[in-house]
DNA sequence: AGCACGCCGACT
DNA sequence: GTCGGCGTGCTC
């Protein structure tokens, strides 16, 4: 018989510690298995964390492993590492670190499935195929569009938005027909792809000169500079050389076009991670990307954590976009583990954007990255001349002013589109009574509800409730309730009243709230069916509209006096990218910026300096206010029903940070959030700066645990965010 | 987080 | 007399 030995298991619980079982042998449950233990009541599925000879605690309370499902861990040790590391540096537990990082059935227990993958791909009949055999089958032109870029899988489909019927329609027609994985003849790279532009051929030369270890590179390219076939081409090369490469977009990045485009010019099957997957497909991408199966991975933000057999390169697409943080529960940076996991890996990162966030900017700067950049567009389009409108005493049209209606007719008269920017949903931030001043108001936020007017409701846009628009005003009784201020529902209606001759789509989150409704918007856009596109933040990412020649920003007010140390990065970034959708076919293009505050400096620097100068200038101020990048940033967060409570937790809290806080770790006052109520919870925030990141993180490691203890501490819902993106 | 135990109000 | 409200405490 073999001695009992002891496993340190990492459970799934909002604990910052971990339990000990017994095993009969420790050779059979390595670090970094799945166990399956009894805790409490309940059963769990856990990792072991470590192996020891002696339990502190009580021999007869130690419980015994029940099923070991791993001969060997499912991740490599630079995994592994990553997730230790991570669990330390965002203060979280290491068994829910563990947990994200894995597939759902994996978390389950589930073995992982070697199973091949099925692929589906064109028959001849398929190929021969032309638009016209469609007819409106628009689904299935799609699916057969996106497959004549070469086979794809599931994952990959319903990332396109394509359904399990279209397929299934397909092959009963015997144009598709399914195959495994391995079945598939060697594709090669796609030899019609049109050469690169030089400045991308400097690029491209440079980056695979440091294919060789661990670098990072900052490739900066304004808006249609063609940074992905950059990319295309340095992963080509990582295939070749036997490796795999692992790439990251935003939220919104994935569409069937970008999968189409890598598919096609790199001749190799990706495996594609987003949220639509189901847990088998999930499982079944990561399980191919751990195995070699595949050479390329392309996922969002918990993509980061995908094992690899042969890691070659990491590249982080868009990589100031704020989707990368994830803002709960293990709230990590998918970027900087990016930067970590390079780093264990020893390959090479690549950061990419036309907007760099401040933090990567200033490491290009101070030469800790690489800094390459594409100052040109590809196609040859010309940057956009850059126009303010004051707005004060112009005649309006809702809040169009009468300079920004003139220049649309011409631009819409010249048969170019244009895309007006409105960061505002719904018909009206405020419905009030012209009698009395009453307005109605959520009560949980204490905020003015939006008039949606299609959906006949007024909506909380900072909680999920909604109501009934009031007939009547619920203070006097008046029946005549007036909409105040403009959203993109009543912009919608000033232009189409102000432009008859013209189409008007509108894309925001209430327009394309339907499945696939925001892909076939932006095709007819692309077709041309619309001449005006008004909309959110949603028009700045990423898309290529085609015959955009005018952009308006119609109110960007509110950013200029936000208190966010954040907003001038925020607001040129934004208008950086919303300007990016101009003038790409070569036309001459135009953006016009309505404010009124015309001399405000952002402005004026917005006007006629490039983004790089802009945040030059603006990471100038950051150093000498001592704010990130140049500090390190740590937000306490607590939030309860009853303000009480909060603030007595953080009297708690504050009096052991200041205990143990050495002298260049500032510790500002816990205040209450700008929104303080929200969903009924009343919300507070401590910021935690330093110069020194490691003497922060010393003091975390010391204070949360005490915190924990508090009694004031389970009366609240609190959190500690590290590097947050949210600090108002 | 779950899931128990535990001690006070309105129901068959 | 019980069902159930959520406060408090524990999980190797």
């Amino acid at each position: 018989m073999s001695t009992e030995s002891i496993i340190e298991v990492a459970l799934p619980v909002p604990m910052r510690r971990t339990f000990d079982y017994k095993v009969d042998s420790l050779t059979h449950c390595a670090i970094g298995c799945r166990v399956q233990v009894p805790f409490g009541r309940r059963v769990m599925v856990g990792i072991v964390v470590a192996h020891k000879d002696t339990s502190d605690w009580p021999i007869e309370q130690v419980k015994a492993v029940e099923t070991i499902f791993d001969d060997v861990p499912l991740w490599t040790p630079n995994i592994d590492k990553l997730l230790r590391w991570a669990s330390q540096y965002y203060q979280h537990p290491v068994g829910e670190v563990f947990h994200h990082a894995l597939p759902k059935r994996l978390r389950m227990g589930d073995a992982p499935d070697a199973s091949d993958i099925e692929v589906w791909r064109l028959t001849d009949a398929g190929q021969a195929l032309t638009i016209h055999d469609l007819g409106r089958a628009k689904k299935q032109w799609k699916l057969l569009s996106l497959l004549s870029s070469g086979p794809q899988d599931k994952g990959s489909i319903t990332a396109a938005g394509v359904a399990k019927a279209t397929i299934d329609a397909l092959l009963e027609k015997q144009w598709i027909e399914q195959a495994t994985l391995s079945d598939l003849p060697t594709q090669k790279p796609d030899s019609d792809a049109p050469p690169p532009t030089t400045e991308q051929a400097i690029a491209i030369t440079a980056l695979q000169r440091h294919l060789d270890g661990f670098h990072v590179t900052l490739l900066e390219g304004v808006t249609g500079s063609g940074k992905t076939r950059v990319y295309l081409d340095v992963i080509a090369d990582v295939i070749a050389a036997g490796k795999q490469a692992l790439i990251l977009v935003p939220e919104i990045g994935l569409t069937p076009q970008t999968l189409a485009r890598f598919r096609k010019h790199l001749g190799v099957h990706i495996a594609v991670i987003h949220s639509g997957l189901n847990d088998s497909e999930r499982l079944a991408a990561w399980q191919a990307a751990r195995t070699g199966q595949v050479s390329v991975i392309l996922g969002t933000r918990s993509a980061i954590f995908t094992p690899m057999k042969n890691p070659g390169i990491i590249i982080i697409d868009e990589e100031h976009d704020a989707s990368y943080k994830q803002q709960d529960g293990f709230r990590y940076h998918g970027r900087d583990l990016a930067v970590m996991r390079a780093k264990n890996e020893g390959i090479s990162l690549i950061l990419g954007s036309a907007t760099p966030s401040f933090e990567s900017f200033q490491n290009a700067l101070s030469g800790r990255y690489h800094h390459l950049q594409l100052k040109h567009r590809a196609t040859g389009g010309v940057m956009p001349t850059m126009n303010v409108v004051d707005m004060r005493q112009q005649t309006l049209e809702g809040p169009l002013s009468a300079p920004l209606i003139q220049t649309m007719q011409k631009h819409l008269d010249a048969g170019n589109q244009v895309l007006v920017f409105l960061n505002r949903r719904g018909f009206s931030p405020v419905l009030l009574c012209h009698e009395c001043g009453w307005f109605a108001e959520c009560g949980r936020c204490e905020r003015p509800y939006t008039w949606h007017k299609n959906q006949r409701r007024l909506t909380c846009h900072h909680c999920a409730t909604e109501r009934p628009i009031p007939h009547q005003c619920e203070q006097c009784g008046s029946t005549q309730l007036l909409p105040v201020g403009h959203g993109t529902e009543r912009l919608q209606e000033v232009i189409e009243t102000q432009f008859k001759d013209f189409e008007v789509a509108r894309i925001d989150r209430d327009s394309t709230r339907k499945k696939d409704s925001f892909s076939r918007i932006i095709a007819d856009i692309q077709d041309g069916k619309y001449q005006i596109l008004l909309g959110t933040q949603m028009l700045a990412k990423g898309h290529d509209f085609g015959k955009v020649s005018l952009v308006a920003m119609l109110d960007i007010d509110g950013a200029l006096f936000s208190n966010d140390f954040r907003a001038g990065e925020k607001i040129s970034q934004l208008l950086t990218q919303v300007s990016g959708r101009a003038g790409r076919a070569g036309q001459p293009a135009q953006v016009v910026l309505q404010t009124h505050y015309p001399e405000h400096p952002w402005v004026q620097q917005l006007m006629t300096e490039d983004y790089s100068a802009i945040a030059k200038d603006l990471l100038k101020e950051r150093e000498q206010a001592l704010l990130p990048p140049f500090a390190s940033l740590v937000m306490v967060r607590a939030e309860a029903s009853q303000d009480n409570l909060v603030r007595r937790f953080f009297e708690s809290a504050e009096q052991i940070i200041r205990q143990h806080a050495p002298k260049d770790v500032m510790i500002m006052p816990a205040s209450p959030c700008s929104m303080t109520k929200k969903a009924g919870k009343y919300r507070w925030q401590m910021p935690l700066l330093s110069a020194q990141r490691a003497a922060l993180q010393r003091l975390l490691f010391q204070c949360t645990g005490l915190i924990e203890k508090t009694p004031e501490a389970p009366k609240v819902r609190w959190h500690i965010d590290v590097d947050p993106i949210e600090t108002t």
